[in-house]
DNA sequence: ATATAATATTAACACTGTAAAGTTAAATAA
DNA sequence: TTATTTAACTTTACAGTGTTAATATTATAT
């Protein structure tokens, strides 16, 4: 009976492999300077043995890009436990979550800007992981607004303006990265800090 | 002395129709699913003779992304000499900013988003149509801060961060056209006023 | 008419993602 | 142990890609 188990553990190993190979060659040279023989060439396989594991190049894609979310919801969740004052919470979250784009530039972008239009599935679709992160910052903003700290009492608008701010600067630094800006810590903290007031006012 | 000219405006009239022909794909089926013998087929003429105007498929869109960055800078400072109150012509700048991105999506975020990382001249840089897009935002937000409407007194940062809110918008919009976003309009109204309500406070 | 220059095309190369067919090795049944 | 089934993997092949070099065509100048 063990036998059928080795098999699965054989089988799910590789496709690790693979996942982790597509992961490292994506982040370093970009999803479409990525071919699958290389992928296959860096694991010492065949590269049609790689759609036994993927229906094609853009599941594994999206495969990828998963896992970076749920990284990215961990790293949230965390942070949350860990602080009381829901305004505190929604400033210390919108840093983590640019900080997090930042130090996966590459997956951040598959993931948030080429992705979505391309495939179903991840993205903010119902049960992705996109929209649990996104449940998550609608839970924080919805906690300022129940104690009155912001104005605006539609909390799904709130939560979109916030996403705004902090997606739109988290993109313009990956993306222009010789553009003269403000002290990169600086204008991510005014980011935050201008929409939560904005919020409030 | 005469066909010297119309030689050249021949030239210049076949280099228009690679150019119109290349934004109508690269614009209705994204820069990736376009090949140069699609274009060429459009114009009728075999796929090299494009390479006797363009140095290659990255060069011929960025004159595409040029023109439509020349479009946009064009609408808002048409927008601009119409308008005093600086806040106003700031609100309805973001405004004219996204709509732009949402009626030409594909050139959008090939300017602003996927060529930057790949090339320059474009992009921000000194020259580039980009800068002259931010230089316009720049003067905006200059006359809120000389006025003393905006709290903030760098420059800079208040441009910079005024920049991320209506790029953030702009690109979610386009990215996830299937999420439950709040009426389309009223997001955008929403991302703008809540970031120069901040500036204020 | 002939030479020259500009312009366009054909053929080819080294890639790409992926489907179908073929091979090999391991697990099960006799 | 031997035969058969099943799973894993590879080889081959196809239609497509961007792009270069060599070739052909055309229009101009002499």
């Amino acid at each position: 009976m063990g036998i059928k188990e080795r098999r699965a553990r054989e089988k799910e190993h590789l496709r690790q492999q693979i996942l982790s190979a597509a992961r490292e060659l994506f982040v370093n040279e970009g999803y479409e300077n990525v071919s699958m023989r290389k992928i296959a060439n860096k694991i010492e396989y065949s590269p049609t043995t790689i759609y036994l594991h993927f229906k094609d190049k853009a599941d594994l894609l999206d495969f990828v890009c998963q896992e970076t979310l749920l990284n990215l919801l961990n790293t949230l969740e965390q942070l949350k436990s860990e602080i009381n004052d829901p305004v505190e919470a929604l400033r210390k979250s919108g840093r983590a979550y640019v900080e997090f784009g930042l130090k996966y530039p590459q997956d951040y972008k598959l993931t948030f800007v080429t992705r979505p239009q391309f495939q179903k599935g991840l993205g903010l679709d119902e049960g992705s992981v996109g929209e649990k992160v996104f449940n998550y910052l609608r839970e924080m903003v919805s906690e300022c607004i129940r104690q009155q700290i912001f104005q605006q009492v539609d909390v799904e608008t709130t939560g979109q303006v916030m996403w705004s701010a902090v997606h739109g600067v988290t993109l313009l630094l990956i993306d222009f990265p010789d553009f003269p800006w403000t002290e990169k810590d600086k204008l991510i903290d005014t980011v935050i800090h201008t929409t939560i007031e904005g919020l409030k006012a």
